[in-house]
RNA sequence: GCGCCCAUAGCUCAGCUGGAUAGAGCAACGGACUUCUAAUCCGUAGGUCGGUGGUUCGAAUCCACCUGGGCGUGCCA
């Protein structure tokens, strides 16, 4: 049961004598703000006090009069400036509780009105490898798949992959040039990889040797803006005059300006890294003077895939399998799946007709030899050809949108994307209306940056990068490390073999990653510190985790050896026949918070917001773990007593299981 | 120049679309293991929510301006 819908409902009906317009208070309901004003709090009397001309706590008290909610709470109360301060009753938990464990879906209602909805998210470039900076969009997107579904919505998940782009005339260069088809064909997901990290070393050498002069200027001109600020902040340090938030600020900006030095020396330093790298090795040297022109090369061999070339486009289709299989490699890991994988190549013969769609509907204006669409409100125009002919992604997002609506009719898309683009996008949606797209409702799901330890954005363009699958690799053997600790190992009955172990440790590393990521707000940008997400404390997937295996510990020590499954279903007969009762503060706390599990689901939906439910669900393991502490569940001579703690112990593992699978995180059953 | 986003405890972050005394996790300090997992729990300390005005019965939240930070800005995606 959702406890504010409920509430507001009963609202509407109370508020109708008051108002003309009922629903704009009746939606005022929230929790409680403290456990001693009860449960729940409807804020709906100061704001019509002043429209009606009577004092706040006189409209409370008459909305209290009219309000009809005995059925589900005590006598509500007023208090303070005229908030309603509601207390559910507690046979109204237990009928919760009871009805949540029969119900497959932990009392989450379906949606009687399903839409189609197209989930876009993760599009990697197949060929480069992936990097933390992929992890949002695919993480994110799968969730909110995984949260729609739940709904009952009609999801649909889309992979856009960027498989046509340079990346292969990189890859088509390196094979012409320095591959080997016997090692390919015997190897070739390794092969290629290779190949294309040695032909974009060469492109990167080439930039880098033209870039690394301006560098100079710009570190010298910053290394004296930093200075200054430094100055500034000491300066402020001891002067005592000063107030706190002043020299904070001051600390601030110093700190601001020597991270932009940082950056731009990072920067040199990678730039002559790319450079020593290749001047240092004879090989290397010989083949970057003799492929002096590779970055214009590997367009051109880009340019012949597009043209459709036959011998780049049988390279192309024999290349890209395997280039696949190297992304679902880590898809698998990280268990996101796919329904479909319509990548930029699939799209490619429809570039053209987009462009004389919109010029037919006298929407395009050649300039500068490229052609536009020039959107009211914006200052630069959409480019949908370039001077060269060739086409861009402005181009690719409208015929996949034409695709997609002809071929799915969805009622609503979902980008998830980099907030970087939200200016693409905002050009993008404006367009979809003259496409005679206005019916489906477009969002960008943007989210924030990834930035680094030292709080600078991790750019693709510099410095090395953390690929996906080491930073997997990394958190998985720390999660293992601390599963094997010899001292918990000891504890475990019966004894944990190395199987179980590692599988535990890809969960538990694995489930670390995605859950640091979706617990931070979608739009913020976030610190990505893996020492910190694979800590294993405080607000992260493996307090969860081992409340839900404490949940289940408990249970198995309870079944007696009857096998879990029917002992369950023992408690659910229980909870619905027999009576239960609390008897600690805690017991009440955890089955209001089990009962608001819809609650935080919705949060999801609606603002496409994943940390709703990392919050509720360690905000419930909290709350599971301090009844754990003061109520003892097995042995207790009261059964009523035991019957009710049983059952909040399986509620609390099931809302666990089922909150992180909609996360897209999986549960140990032992830890 | 223009546009978008951000500024909350020492650090990392929440704050449910305007509500009661601004929260959590780390870090710090003090307690709790003969009992269902101490990967835990209980407690203490820490804040002029960047600043100034405004709207409101009521503002971290909405508006304006200011300061500082980040990102984007016509032929990359």
């Amino acid at each position: 049961m959702h406890l504010p819908n409920v509430l507001q409902a009963r609202f509407v009906q109370a508020l109708e004598p008051l108002t003309d317009s009922p629903s704009d208070y009746a939606g005022m309901i929230r929790p409680a703000a403290d456990p001693k004003f009860g449960d729940y709090q409807s804020n709906a009397a100061m704001p019509l006090a002043k429209r009606v001309g009577k004092t706040s706590r006189d409209v409370a008290a008459e909305l209290v009069q009219n309000l009809n909610v005995t059925d589900l709470f005590e006598e509500p109360e007023v208090a303070g400036p005229g908030f309603i301060n509601l207390r559910l009753k507690d046979s109204v938990l237990f009928d919760s509780i009871q009805q949540m464990l029969l119900d497959e879906r932990v009392g989450v209602s379906k949606t009687t009105d399903p839409k189609k909805v197209i989930v876009d998210f993760s599009s990697p470039n197949v060929a480069k490898p992936m990097h933390v900076g992929h992890i949002r969009s695919t993480v994110i997107g799968d969730c909110l798949a995984r949260t729609l579904r739940f709904y009952g919505e009609d999801v649909l998940t889309d992979n856009h992959l960027g498989d046509w782009g340079t990346q292969f005339g990189i890859i088509i260069y390196g094979y012409r040039n320095f591959g080997d088809p016997a090692k390919v064909a015997a190897n070739p997901v390794p092969e290629l990889s290779a190949l294309y990290r040695l032909t974009n070393q060469l492109i990167e050498y080439q930039k880098a040797k033209q870039s690394v002069a301006t560098m100079a200027d710009k570190l010298s001109a910053a290394k004296s803006d930093a200075e200054t600020a430094k100055e500034a902040s000491d300066q402020a340090e001891s002067d005592e005059d000063l107030k706190p938030k002043d020299k904070k600020k001051l600390r601030k900006n110093a700190e601001a300006a020597t991270r932009r030095v940082a950056a731009i020396e990072a920067d040199i330093k990678s730039l002559k890294a790319k450079i020593d790298a290749v001047d240092s090795d004879a090989e290397l040297s010989k083949l970057a003077s003799e492929h002096s022109d590779v970055d214009l090369a590997v367009l051109r061999e880009t340019a012949k895939l597009h043209e459709g070339d036959a011998e780049n486009l049988a390279l192309w289709k024999e290349f890209l399998p395997h280039c696949q299989d190297e992304i679902n490699r880590i898809y698998d890991r990280l268990n996101v799946q796919f329904d479909y994988t319509l990548g930029e190549s699939f799209y490619h013969d429809r570039l053209a007709g987009v462009v004389e769609h919109l010029t037919s509907l006298g929407l395009t204006t050649k300039s500068d030899g490229a052609i536009c669409v020039f959107l009211e409100g914006f200052d630069s125009p959409m480019i949908i050809q370039k001077r060269d002919g060739a086409f861009l992604y402005a181009t690719t997002d409208l015929a996949t949108l034409q695709y997609r609506r002809d071929e799915f009719h969805p009622d609503e898309i979902l980008y998830v994307v980099d907030s970087r683009q939200g200016e693409h996008f905002k050009k993008f949606f404006a367009m979809a209306e003259p496409l005679g797209m206005g019916e489906v409702q477009l969002v960008h799901v943007n989210f924030g940056t990834v930035l680094g330890p030292d709080g600078r954005p991790m750019k693709t363009r510099s410095g090395s990068l953390i690929g996906l699958e080491s930073l997997l690799d990394d958190a998985v053997s720390r999660a293992k490390d601390v599963v094997c600790n010899p001292d918990r190992l000891a504890t475990m009955d019966p004894p944990m073999d190395g199987e179980e172990q590692q599988q535990i440790a890809e969960i538990v590393g694995i489930g670390a990653i995605k859950y640091a990521d979706l617990s931070h707000h979608r739009t913020s940008d976030y610190k990505f510190d893996v020492d910190k997400m694979v800590a294993l404390e405080g607000n992260t997937a493996t307090y969860v985790q081992y409340s839900y295996a404490r949940t289940q510990s408990i249970l198995r020590r309870a079944s007696d050896g009857e096998g879990l499954p029917a002992f369950e279903q023992v408690i659910e007969q229980a909870a619905a026949t027999q009576p239960m009762t609390f008897t600690h503060p805690n017991e009440r706390s955890l089955a209001l918070m089990l009962m608001r599990f819809e609650e935080a689901i919705e949060q999801v939906r609606l603002n496409y917001a994943p940390n709703a439910l990392c919050d509720y669900l360690f905000e419930t393991a909290k709350t599971y773990s301090s009844f754990n502490e003061s109520c003892r569940v097995l042995g207790n001579d009261d059964p009523s007593v035991m019957q009710t703690r049983l059952a909040l112990v399986t509620l609390t593992g099931r809302v666990l299981k089922k909150g992180l699978s909609v996360l897209g995180i999986d549960v140990a059953e032992r830890m």
